[in-house]
DNA sequence: ACGATACACGCAGAAACGTGCAAGAACAGG
DNA sequence: CCTGTTCTTGCACGTTTCTGCGTGTATCGT
């Protein structure tokens, strides 16, 4: 390993996690602690953090950008996560859905939460890992690797051993005639498998998603709970929903 | 060689794995380490490349993005997991392990390589999202947050139903009278149940980890085909378990 | 206050470096 | 065909840089 990609990956490790213990890393990288030392005492001669005792910090806290990745999220799309995690009760267990919208909801999720958070996204799982009071519990089967969430008969039947008070459901489209539909039609099982294991089960549906229909069918309206949106709060086509008594959570 | 040609290859390699090492490339293509490093002498006064003790590395961190992730992978490490993929026979099925080597070890993969990996790490999972042809097979279970894997009753059970050619193992301890060894009790039970689902289990050990040993033993070496390591084949710890029949990958 | 841990410093061996030099190949001109 | 020039290459040398280890000191948690 050379000494000038050893320095980049300790600017790294401090951009994206904020943090460096100098221990682990040497561990980590199969090196001296005396040379993870001697690199962070150099990059803090530069300015380029802060040593302190057991490692080194960000020198400024915008180098520690770790809202950069949240940035790249639509605003849509962050506006429903927010409103979504916010219906994540302390203590309470929720079934997350694969897909982008469901990762802006790990975001959104406060760091320190209490919760049981069950899934069949590994990306959505690992997402996870820096959550440390979250229970997360993976749904197995095989990998459907479109939208990266596991499907078929294996995960249907892992689904069966679960249940908890909410399912946070993401589709690609929703319609006031086709309802809930999604692209693929093991996916749209398989999502239907996790609605009938929680109690409530609400939408996220950023508003590009309003009023677009896919090829198969996820769920008829009396099965949902509600919805989460950015859309108008008076489109026409959520009115019609809201007539049909989804209840309807705006997010702006 | 010709002298373009070589520049040529050398540019090549920058953009292809993030870095440059004079002494690896020279013995790579047979020449003297003195070119190498006139060449990239050359190469960084036209701006090509960044001029590193030990090598070089791309001039713009922008040409480095595919390599990044792998460029803060260990050299260990990734030698260890290249041997290792190459176990993988196309058409084949494997278990793989979580764990930084384990990762290292997909990004070895061929990119299009036909084959089933079965995992326990949302991690794996994903990583394996851009190997088109490969079927992952994702065992769910409650997530152990330290190792990045599926762990306790729900993940064993899951693993009693596939069954493999092959079991990349990663530990975090080789010790000649300990065994191989991990820090954490649930993953060593897991640990054990894959290997029992494969007909060869093979150990991933980095240097850094022969002769250490940690809290819980995971398998006796009777039930070990081979170990894969970049430490040096004449190790005293790696004598002795040549001399108990495991056979010893170099990855060198 | 005390033990444990992290730290800085210095040292020595190893590795990488730059430079000068000589041998060899490619080429142009006679 | 011969010769001189230029360029490249590998080697040898002295120098610089890096790394791991031992030592003693500072800092942390209890």
């Amino acid at each position: 390993m050379l000494a000038a990609e050893r320095r980049d990956h300790l600017l790294g490790l401090l951009a994206r996690e904020g943090k460096i213990v100098a221990k682990e890393v040497a561990a980590d990288l199969g090196i001296s602690e005396d040379s993870v030392r001697r690199d962070l005492r150099d990059l803090a001669a530069e300015g380029l953090c802060q040593r302190v005792y057991g490692g080194a910090l960000p020198a400024s806290p915008a180098v520690a950008d770790y809202a950069a990745r949240q940035s790249v999220t639509p605003d849509g799309k962050r506006r429903v996560a927010a409103v979504a995690a916010a219906l994540v009760r302390p203590g309470g267990a929720v079934i997350l859905d694969g897909g982008t919208t469901a990762l802006a909801v790990v975001h959104a999720l406060p760091p320190d939460l209490d919760c049981t958070v069950i899934t069949h996204s590994p990306t959505i799982a690992a997402a996870l890992l820096d959550h440390p009071r979250a229970e997360v519990f993976l749904l197995g089967g095989r990998l459907f690797k479109h939208s990266a969430v596991t499907c078929g008969a294996a995960a249907a039947e892992a689904a069966l051993n679960v249940s908890a008070d909410l399912f946070l459901l993401g589709v690609t489209g929703v319609h006031p005639e086709a309802g809930l539909t999604t692209g693929d039609a093991e996916e749209a099982a398989m999502k239907r498998a996790l609605a009938a294991r929680a109690a409530d089960t609400y939408v996220l549906a950023s508003s590009e998603k309003i009023g677009a229909a896919s090829r198969f069918r996820v769920l008829p309206w009396e099965d949902v709970s509600g919805l989460i949106t950015d859309a108008d709060p008076h489109h026409p086509v959520l009115d019609r929903l809201a007539a049909q008594g989804v209840e309807i959570l705006a997010a702006d």
